[in-house]
DNA sequence: CATAAAGTGTAACAGATGTTACACTTGACA
DNA sequence: TGTCAAGTGTAACATCTGTTACACTTTATG
């Protein structure tokens, strides 16, 4: 998950007519300068705002997945674009800028008609939808989840289904308890327990499952 | 929140041809017995489930607020259709099967086809998606704060922003406890304690912010 | 190679929450 | 009105996690 989002990189080389939009699409574009509050928490949100030069900050949940806080959205990448439909279309944030940015303003009934006018358009938006809410459900999870070994499990479960009983992790304990929302001494105690307890084996950045189902009861 | 998702109400009458899809959609309905297990986790999910009759269970954030668990879901409404068009997608949870069920099956294809030609179903399908995400981001903020008390003050100034400083819970301790994740008696406790700081009075159901100020520090 | 910075292992202690248990209050209903 | 179930208040104790601190190891960099 990272913040230069491929799907929408398409809105960073607008001005270069390349034809993925057609020539009467309806937008405007603003500009701001560094450090400027752009959208205020409950301000109405009735337009797809993407994010074409620059970087912004909100709080809320980042898209590396660390817990709530300040999240840095780089261009090209819209901001709260599931919010432009949703009943209660309001920002749930504060967006304020971390350098001058220019922003594309496309009026939601003008979405609308791109969705039925451009297939290659609606796909784009609804992955990039689908993606969000698929990482948020994940999220989600992993922080239902209340014991610090079961968070553990619960990713390193995660992990094997997609590379086996082996694999390497490219983060380290920092990270991973900012990751769990844990504290890293703690995240570290609970590792070295289960490593004694034999249900894995961690070497540099090498985990192998040694357990499956003992992994498994600690989800819980 | 509700499970009855009037968005969707559409679906339980298409037997009666009321015009509000075409005529030549391609669909199929697909009937399971108590008890099936009808789609497992992992599962690809290359079309769009509208549970048009029955009941089916799920394990997953419920839509009515508790965590992880049984989620049942009940007639009319899709079933996760924000994986239809993520880049994974699979079912996150096994979905089974409480009463006899029938669902509706609209083909990935003939769903985008839809969505182009129908704007009305177009509108649908995005409202109940970004409504969802909204859901799950504001479940995510509320998880993500560690203290009770915290939770309970993200709750309390979120209904005090829809209904000014004096406002009725219907929920008793043993829901919220369930809502916000944690122990009973310790929410109990921490209600208790949040009483005699004077930051709220609970009066029965009838809640009142006492001291706003105080209670935004809590959030942390 | 030397050194500093980053990362890791671990311990002692504090604080918060969960668990269990029980008494009391309230509300529904016969 | 009496009775029972549901809901609430609260206490004692166990457990888990956070905090702080420090030594050790690994990695990056000159």
């Amino acid at each position: 998950m990272t913040n230069n989002n491929p799907e929408w990189t398409c809105f960073s080389h607008l001005d270069e007519e390349n034809g993925l939009f057609p020539a009467d699409m309806i937008y405007s574009i603003h500009t701001y300068r560094k450090n400027e509050l752009i959208f205020r928490q409950g301000d109405v949100c009735d337009a797809l705002f993407v994010l074409i030069q620059g970087s912004v900050k909100t709080e809320m949940i980042t898209e590396n997945g660390n817990l709530l806080g300040i999240e840095i959205i780089k261009a090209p990448r819209p901001l709260a674009p599931a919010f432009l439909f949703s009943d209660n279309n309001r920002f749930p944030v504060d967006v304020t800028t971390l350098e001058d940015v220019e922003i594309l303003r496309i009026p939601k009934t003008e979405v609308m008609r791109l969705m039925t006018s451009q297939p290659d358009f609606m796909k784009q938006f609804l992955t990039h939808n689908a993606n969000r809410t698929q990482f948020l459900t994940n999220r989600l999870q992993l922080l239902s989840i209340k014991t610090i070994k079961g968070k553990i499990a619960h990713f390193l479960l995660e992990q094997s289904n997609e590379q086996g009983q082996k694999f390497s992790i490219n983060r380290n304990q920092t990270e991973l308890a900012e990751f769990f929302g844990v504290a890293r001494p703690s995240l570290a105690r609970s590792l070295s327990e289960m490593v004694q307890e034999g249900i894995i084996s961690i070497i540099k950045k090498e985990y192998t499952i040694l357990n499956n189902k003992r992994l498994r009861e600690l989800l819980v």
